[in-house]
RNA sequence: GCCCGGGUGGCGGAAUAGGUAGACGCAAGGGACUUAAAAUCCCUCGAGUGGUAACACUCGUGCCGGUUCGAUUCCGGCCCCGGGCACCA
C-alpha cells in the first residue's frame, strides 16, 4: 500500500521529531531513577510514586493490548512526574512459560534462545513508543539472578511450614504420557495425540494460601482505590462461608461419613448422600460390583477445569450402602456422583433435592425422593415440581424445628449436633491451596531433593541457585527434558551424601509474577532478595493491567506480599495501592466459509467496505477479487481471526505520538477499545493541525516587539475573557481527568475543544497573541504525558528551555474561571422548555417571574395549575403543572 | 453451571453527586480552493410528523415494570455480548 500524500512528513515531521526527542532523553538519562530517593532540595523531599504496568510475556512481537497497557501506565508516570513526584517506572519480562516450549519444538531451537530473541525485539518496540522506563532496572524472570531468590524464598516458606506436598489431579494424556494444561485439552482430548484425557493423581507442591484467606478477604476493605468489581470477584473467589460439619454414621461401617453444609436448616430434607469416585467407601463398594468399578473409571475421564465439571452431565450410581440421618435415624442411600471430587472438602456431600438445584436434577434423573422442608415466609407451602426452592425461609415437615426461620434453625440444629458430638460449626473457604508444581521444562526448578534415607531435603542455601540447563533440545514427546537429563536430576543428598534425586518439576509461572514488582526496587542486588529500597518504594502507587488478571495474579501477588512481610522483607500489608484494569483491544473480522464449513479470515486491509448514502456499511468486498466477504462482527484481536493490527506498521506510518493519542482517545481505559484505522488518521490530523498552528503562531508573535501583554491583561477584552476562561477550565478539568478520574479520552476531547476555540481567534494583535500563547502552552502541557515527542519540540518553540517532561504542572487561574452570568434550564414537568440567562445574583421571585415569562415556557403554563416549583441552584427551574 | 462487567446516533464515545441526552472524534452528504487529485478550510448530520421557511411538536440511552417534579444514572424482572473459573499468561 502506498503512503497517502497527506502523510507528507515535511508538514509534521513526526519521524524526525520522535527520533530527536528520544535521542535527547537517552543522552540526558531522563527516566533513570536512583536506588534511594535523593531529593534535589533536602528541605522538601519529593513524594515517591511507583507506577507499574503488568510486565509482558515475551511472545514475539508487541500486540495492541501491550501498546494500550504501556501507554496508559506511561501517561500516569509522566503525569505524576509533572506533579513533582519522584517516579519509579520500570519494565521487565515474564519470561518463563508454555509458549516458549511449543515454539522451541516447532522451530527446533532452545526455549532460552527463542525467549531472548523475543525480548530483544520487543524491547526495541517499546523504546520506539517513547515510554519513560528506567531501563537500568530491567529484569527477566528466566535469569538465575531473579529466580534464585524465588527458590530461596520457597525454602524459607518450607521451613516455616507454609509449603507441603500432596496428591493432586492433573490432565493426563495417556498416549504422550504427559501432563496437559487446560488449554491443551480440546473437547476432552489431548491437542497433539487426540487421545481422551484422563484425570490422574500425582504428588505436587502446595503453598498454604488458605492460611491467609481471612486476611486476604479482610484487607480488601483497605483497597479503596481498586475497582469495586475486582474486590467483589476476589471476595467471591475466597468465598468464606459459615456452616456445619457433621457426621453421618454408615450402616455396618465403623467410619462415619463427614460432610459440610452451609444450610443445616435443610437437614430434615436430606434424602441421599453423594460421594466421590475416589472416596474410600466408593472403593469398598466397588470390590463386589463391576458396574461400580466401570462407573468410577468413567469419572476419571475429561478435563479438570471447574467450568467443565460444572457443565458436565450429572451422573451417578448407587453404592448399595446406607447412611443414618443424625436426627431421624432414617436410612439414606449413598450414591457415587461424578460431580463430587475427593480433592475438595471431604469428598462427600449431603443432598437436599428440594432446596438445591443440582441435587434436584440428580434426584429427578435417578428417581430419588424429594422432600420439601423450607417454604417462603409468606406462603404456607412451596412448589418444587418444576425446580428446587433454594432461598431461605421458614421450616416445615421438620418436627421440632417447624416454623423456625432458616437462621434460627441453623443455630438450633448446630447446637444440637454439637452437643451430640456429631457436628461442629466451621468456617469454610472456596479458596484452595495454591498448587505450584508444573511438569514442564521452561520454568524455575523447584529446589528440593528426594533422598531414600533422609526423605525430602531442601537444597542448601549455599547451593542456590538450582540452575535450569538452557542448552537443550525439546523432543516431540511433550515431556520435560529435565526428566531425561541425568546431570540435572542425579545428585547427592545434601544431608547424607548418598545418591538422591532432584525434583524435576518447575514452578507455576505465577510464582515469578507474584513478586517482580518488589524486585524492581533492587533489580541489580546480588546478595539479598530485597533491600531497604523495597520499603522506600512500596507499595506500588499505581498498577495497570488487564482485567483478566482480576483474581489469580492479583490474589497471588497480594498473598506473596503478606508472606514477604511476615518474613521481614517488606513492611507494608498490600502491594498495590491503586489499580486500573484496562479493557481489551477488539476489531472487525471478515471471513468466507469454505465448502467444508471451515472459515478463512481476512485482514482488514484486504477488505473494502461499501456504504449507503448515510454512511452505513452495506457489504464488505475482498480487494483481491472484488467479491463479497462475510462481516463477522467485532472480536478480540487474535492471530486466528486475522484481525490483529501490527503496532509497528502504524508507528512507522503515523508515528508513536499518533498511536498513543488514538489509543487513549478511542475509549475510556477500562472499556474494550475498538480499533479503527480512520480513527488513527483523525488523531494524526489533530497533531498536524496543532503543529501548523504553533508554527503560524510563532510567525505572528515575531511581528510584535516583546513583551506581549500578560494573559490576564489581554483578557480585559470580553471576547478574549471567554477564551481565557475556556483555557483555564480545560486545564482544571484535564488535571482531574488525568489524575483522579483516569479518563484520558475526555481530557483529550477537552484539548481538542480548546484547540478549536483558539483556531477561531482571528487576527494577530498583541492581545490575541498573548491569549493564544497561553492556550497553546496549556494544550502542549496537557498533552505532555500523552504525546511527549511533539510536545517536547513544541514546548521549545513556545519559548521554554526547560524540557517539557520535567516542567512543573500548572494550576488553573481562579480569577480566569469567574463568570458573570448564569444559564438556567427551564423545565415543565421535568421536560426542557426554555433557557434563561441572568446575572449571578438574582432574587428567587424575580427568577421565577422571568422564567415564567420565557415565551417557549409561557405557552405551556396556559390553562395549567402550578402544583409546585423545583429549583436547583445555579442550574435549573422546574414547574410542576397539572391540566385544569 | 457459578462469579464479575457491559449494552446510548451510521460508528467509537460524552453526560463526574438523580437535573438541558448525543461533547469530542470518525464515517457520510454538500460547498470552497485546485487544470485535476490529494491535503486543507467551511456547512449539515438521532428518528418521526407538520411547515415554503425560520421553526414547532412527538418519540428516543437493550427489553418489561417501578420509585421520583424529573431516570442513560436508583430498584425489581428479563434478553444479548464480554472477562474469569485455579496448568494460557
Amino acid at each position: 500500500m502506498s503512503t497517502p500524500a497527506f502523510l507528507d512528513s515535511t508538514e509534521y515531521p513526526f519521524a524526525q521529531i520522535e527520533r530527536d526527542t528520544q535521542a535527547y532523553w537517552a543522552k540526558h538519562d531522563s527516566f533513570r531513577t536512583y536506588e534511594h530517593i535523593k531529593p534535589k532540595d533536602k528541605a522538601k523531599p519529593k513524594d515517591k510514586f511507583y507506577c507499574l504496568a503488568m510486565f509482558p510475556y515475551p511472545s514475539g512481537k508487541l500486540h495492541m493490548g501491550h501498546v494500550r497497557n504501556y501507554t496508559l501506565a506511561d501517561v500516569i508516570a509522566r503525569f505524576q512526574t509533572l506533579q513533582g513526584k519522584q517516579v519509579l517506572h520500570p519494565m521487565g519480562w515474564d519470561a518463563f512459560g508454555l509458549p516458549a516450549e511449543n515454539a522451541a519444538r516447532l522451530h527446533h531451537c532452545a526455549p532460552a534462545d527463542w525467549t531472548k530473541r523475543n525480548i530483544d525485539d520487543m524491547r526495541g518496540q517499546l523504546q520506539r513508543l517513547g515510554f519513560s522506563y528506567d531501563w537500568s532496572r530491567e529484569i527477566a524472570t528466566c535469569h538465575p539472578d531473579y529466580y534464585r531468590w524465588e527458590q530461596w524464598f520457597f525454602i524459607q516458606l518450607y521451613q516455616k511450614g507454609l509449603v507441603y506436598r500432596k496428591q493432586s489431579i492433573v490432565n493426563w494424556d495417556p498416549v504422550d504420557q504427559t501432563v496437559l494444561a487446560n488449554e491443551q485439552v480440546i473437547d476432552g482430548k489431548g491437542w497433539r495425540s487426540g487421545a481422551p484425557v484422563e484425570r490422574r493423581e500425582i504428588p505436587q507442591w502446595f503453598l498454604k494460601i488458605t492460611d491467609y484467606a481471612d486476611e486476604l478477604l479482610e484487607d480488601l476493605a483497605q483497597l479503596t482505590e481498586w475497582p469495586e468489581q475486582v474486590r467483589t470477584m476476589q471476595a467471591n473467589w475466597i468465598g468464606r462461608s459459615q456452616g456445619l460439619a457433621l457426621d453421618f454414621a454408615v450402616v455396618e461401617h465403623s467410619q462415619a461419613l463427614s460432610v459440610y453444609t452451609t444450610r443445616p436448616d435443610t437437614l430434615m430434607g436430606v434424602t441421599y448422600l453423594a460421594i466421590a469416585g475416589k472416596h474410600p467407601l466408593a472403593l469398598i463398594a466397588a470390590q463386589h460390583s463391576a458396574d461400580i468399578q466401570t462407573f468410577i473409571q468413567s469419572c476419571d475421564l475429561g478435563k479438570v477445569a471447574e467450568a467443565d465439571l460444572a457443565t458436565a452431565t450429572k451422573r451417578g450410581i448407587n453404592t448399595g450402602l446406607f447412611a443414618v440421618h443424625p436426627l431421624t435415624q432414617e436410612k439414606l442411600p449413598i450414591w457415587i456422583a461424578n460431580f463430587v471430587l475427593m480433592e475438595y472438602g471431604s469428598g462427600a456431600v449431603m443432598c437436599v433435592p428440594a432446596h438445591d438445584q443440582r441435587d434436584w436434577e440428580f434426584a429427578k434423573a435417578y428417581q430419588l425422593p424429594i422432600r420439601a422442608v423450607i417454604r417462603p415466609a409468606e406462603q404456607s407451602n412451596v412448589d418444587i415440581t418444576q425446580e428446587a426452592f433454594t432461598e431461605k425461609g421458614v421450616l416445615f415437615n421438620s418436627g421440632e424445628f417447624d416454623d423456625l426461620s432458616s437462621a434460627q434453625a441453623f443455630e438450633r440444629i448446630a447446637d444440637q449436633l454439637s452437643q451430640q458430638g456429631i457436628g461442629q460449626r466451621q468456617t469454610h473457604y472456596r479458596l484452595r491451596d495454591w498448587g505450584v508444581s508444573r511438569q514442564r521444562y521452561w520454568g524455575t526448578p523447584i529446589p528440593m531433593i528426594y533422598c531414600q534415607h533422609c526423605g525430602t531435603v531442601p537444597v542448601p542455601e549455599g547451593d542456590l541457585p538450582v540452575l535450569l540447563p538452557t542448552n537443550i533440545q525439546m523432543d516431540d514427546s511433550g515431556r520435560s527434558p529435565l526428566h531425561t537429563d541425568a546431570s540435572f536430576h542425579q545428585v547427592n543428598c545434601p544431608n547424607c551424601q548418598q545418591p538422591a534425586k532432584r525434583e524435576t518439576d518447575t514452578f507455576d509461572t505465577f510464582m515469578e509474577s507474584s513478586w517482580y514488582y518488589a524486585r524492581f526496587t533492587a533489580a541489580r542486588e546480588n546478595n539479598t532478595m530485597l533491600t531497604q529500597a523495597a520499603n522506600d518504594w512500596l507499595p506500588v502507587d499505581h498498577y495497570v493491567g488487564g482485567i483478566e488478571h482480576a483474581v489469580l495474579h492479583l490474589l497471588y501477588a497480594r498473598f506473596f506480599h503478606k508472606l514477604m512481610r511476615d518474613m521481614g522483607l517488606v513492611n507494608s500489608d498490600e502491594p498495590f495501592k491503586r489499580l486500573l484494569c484496562q479493557g481489551m483491544v477488539v476489531s472487525d473480522t471478515f471471513y468466507r466459509t469454505d465448502p467444508d464449513g471451515k472459515r478463512t479470515y481476512f485482514y482488514p486491509h484486504e477488505v473494502t467496505l461499501t456504504r449507503d448514502d448515510k454512511g452505513r456499511p452495506l457489504q464488505a468486498l475482498l480487494i483481491a477479487d472484488g467479491l463479497p466477504v462475510h462481516m463477522g462482527g467485532i472480536e478480540k484481536m487474535s492471530k486466528s481471526k486475522n484481525n490483529g493490527v501490527d503496532p509497528q506498521q502504524l508507528i512507522d506510518r503515523y508515528g508513536a505520538d499518533t498511536v498513543r493519542l488514538f489509543i487513549l482517545f478511542a475509549a475510556p481505559p477500562d472499556q474494550s477499545l475498538e480499533w479503527s484505522e480512520a480513527g488513527v488518521e483523525g488523531a494524526h490530523r489533530f497533531l498536524k493541525r496543532l503543529w501548523r498552528q504553533v508554527q503560524s503562531h510563532q510567525q505572528q508573535v515575531q511581528l510584535h516587539q516583546p513583551p506581549l501583554p500578560t494573559p490576564a491583561e489581554a483578557a480585559s477584552i470580553s471576547e478574549l475573557k471567554d477564551v481565557r476562561r475556556k483555557i483555564h477550565s480545560t486545564l482544571q478539568k484535564a488535571t482531574d481527568d488525568l489524575g483522579r478520574r483516569l479518563t484520558f479520552n475526555t481530557a483529550i476531547a477537552g484539548v481538542m475543544e480548546l484547540f478549536n476555540t483558539l483556531q477561531k481567534l482571528e487576527g494577530s494583535d498583541a492581545n490575541i497573541c498573548a491569549i493564544r500563547q497561553e492556550g497553546l502552552e496549556i494544550i502542549v502541557l496537557i498533552l505532555a504525558p500523552i504525546t511527549p515527542h511533539i510536545g517536547h519540540v513544541l514546548w521549545q518553540q513556545l519559548g521554554y528551555r526547560e524540557p517539557l517532561h520535567q516542567t512543573p504542572w500548572r494550576q488553573a487561574d481562579t480569577n480566569a474561571l469567574l463568570t458573570d452570568s448564569i444559564n438556567w434550564a427551564i423545565q415543565i414537568n421535568g421536560k426542557l422548555r426554555g433557557q434563561l440567562t441572568t446575572a449571578l445574583q438574582i432574587e428567587e421571585a424575580d427568577l421565577i417571574a422571568q422564567a415564567k415569562a420565557v415565551s417557549s415556557v409561557a405557552k405551556f403554563l396556559e390553562n395549567q395549575t402550578l402544583v409546585k416549583t423545583v429549583m436547583v441552584a445555579k442550574k435549573l427551574v422546574n414547574f410542576v403543572v397539572r391540566a385544569n
